[in-house]
DNA sequence: GATTTTTTTGGCAGCGCTACCAATTTCGTG
DNA sequence: CACGAAATTGGTAGCGCTGCCAAAAAAATC
């Protein structure tokens, strides 16, 4: 019994085999137009026999449709893309559709790179991080005709569709929760938000209604790099080194925050009593803290699974607002 | 102004406007062949002029050459499957490769039905998670000709690249460490084994280092779903609940010993002094928490740099063990 | 039973690109 | 300046499939 390697079995061979044209083939395996009963059981005899694997790339160059996604995003560390990835991924597979990503670093120059790379495959969709792109970026997506999906934002002009939530809002609640609580001398703990935007807006957000409530920042303490619980710890014990009276600090997400919960906890700082942690995300990790965090729960699963329904729908352009949660916590 | 929607520009078309052959187009574009400078800037200035994108997808049918790779990962909750991505996903973009994925749910048959998916897009690789494949999969990924890399385990017969790590070792590894320490009677908290063979075969070692040393396991706690915090706390709370006086408990993973963490936190049970915890991955979090965890370290995102790394310069069938860290840590 | 209608089918021209080969141009040498 | 070698080019046949159209077969109608 000799091995055929690399034996691409082709649509031809499998009409051949079964009797019937390529067309027939074609219209029994997308099941789509008309054929007999017995045909399609001939055909799908064959199909078995040979272990045909249809070629999607020459079915996609020839149908001119593509259902291929490709996501862009910037981060692979940062659980909110992996989240957005796994909603979107279970409803694209249910609809024969193929996920393709690439990852930014948050990097704009980078991302108008990838996303250049990933029209060349003539993706369906393009799923986009937030409303920040270079110019030449917009331009190529626009010219492109696929669709474009903004996520995790709805704070801005949509090129086509936009799937998320407001970071503006989410920031303000945040500080509202806080001066309800009676908090009067808050803190920043957070990472680089010029690469990361959406934490600038919650950022932008928090302070604007600290002001208003008359209780304006005390002091921030902004890290270099990524966001991570490292970090955070090391926020924190800069910012209080600096600024010991604070009496909340508002994290730009969970990790950071959780970082700091850690730095209260290995040092004895009384939480809430002496000093009140606030984070963003609600990751589940934070549910099971001795504390449980206060925080702000997103919906980033719902986020990627509502952005693959429209694609997948081909719903017109539209900005869905999915909301998000506060969860009161026991840590503020 | 008009606005040429979906206008897509065609190799023939730049041909046609730098005055040029198709072929001398593709030759510039790949940077392959040869051509004189004055052609390559008439070609780049009329790819530049009409926004020429490449059509990958034609590209590929006509070469027969793909350039894509396929991930059918198990999980993307699970942080170790995105940190494999993120090294992959660096290394192919540096090398035009193309990152196409699939979540498979910890299903083999799932698994099957993905590879078959993925196969149809004819890609170049197809990388999976450890060796317990189904025999369809098995066998269609064998006559698919393409390459198969099985990421995050070495104990096991090869299909072709294998990258990663010893499980059985790094079972037998935590044991023996938890033994050298003087710990007698221990337990162990994980979750479903029977679809995370990796965590079973982790398990597997632990046990079979603790019989050899005349410590046999005392008793475990085995939680239906997936590994979380939540069910570290919720597993290690049973766990003592039956069997109160172990001095050491084994997780299945980092994020479920970090839960088991926190119920000690949460109790004012000592650790290590009342009960040693030791967990598996090396998460960044487990070194900021206020005792760092002791676990192992494992190369997550080298697996899968290397696995990318073998993919892209066709290397031969290999097994390649990259080893992993044991982390002294304070919890142990 | 003849004719119309409906359902199934096969043929074939591309989809946009690459690979191969032959034609053309340029260069180096004697 | 002639001539072979080397460097550039263009033409064109597919890659494997889908979409369109016309042909054939089956079913329905009178």
């Amino acid at each position: 019994m000799e091995l055929k390697h690399q034996a691409t079995v082709t649509l031809a061979e499998v009409a051949d085999a079964a009797g019937v044209g390529e067309s027939t083939v074609s219209r029994v395996l997308r099941n789509h137009g008309s054929f007999s009963g017995k045909t399609r059981d001939r055909v799908m005899a064959a199909v078995e026999r040979l272990g045909y694997v249809p070629n999607r790339i020459a079915g996609t160059l020839a149908s001119t449709a593509s259902r291929l996604v490709a996501f862009v995003i910037p981060s692979l560390s940062n659980i909110v893309f992996p989240d957005v990835l796994r909603g979107a991924s279970a409803v694209l597979e249910e609809n024969r559709y193929q996920a393709v990503f690439s990852v930014t670093d948050y990097d704009p120059t980078k991302e108008e790179a990838l996303a250049a790379a990933m029209l060349a495959w003539r993706p369906a969709a393009v799923m986009l991080a937030g409303y920040e792109h270079t110019e030449g970026t917009v331009k190529m997506l626009r010219a492109s005709g696929c669709r474009i999906v903004e996520m995790l934002d709805v704070d801005g002009d949509a090129l086509d569709l936009a799937v998320g939530f407001s970071n503006g809002a989410a920031g303000r609640e945040s500080a509202a929760f806080l001066l309800k609580r009676g908090y009067r001398r808050m803190g920043y703990v957070g990472h680089d938000l010029t690469r990361d935007t959406r934490a600038g807006k919650r950022f932008a957000g928090f302070c604007e209604t600290l002001a208003t409530g008359g209780a304006p920042l005390a002091d921030r303490e902004i890290l270099a790099g990524a966001s991570s619980v490292e970090n955070g710890r090391l926020g924190l014990e800069r910012l209080l080194a600096r600024t010991p009276d604070l009496d909340a600090v508002y994290f730009s997400n969970d990790d950071m925050a959780l970082g700091g919960y850690f730095h209260c906890l290995a040092r004895g700082i009384p939480i809430p009593g002496q000093l009140a942690i606030f984070g963003y995300n609600g990751l589940d990790i934070g549910r099971a803290t001795p504390q449980p965090l206060s925080t702000i729960r997103t919906p980033r699963v719902a986020t990627g699974q509502v952005a693959a329904q429209l694609v997948v729908t081909n719903a017109p352009p539209q900005v869905v607002d999915l909301g998000f949660e506060l969860i009161e916590g026991a840590t503020a």
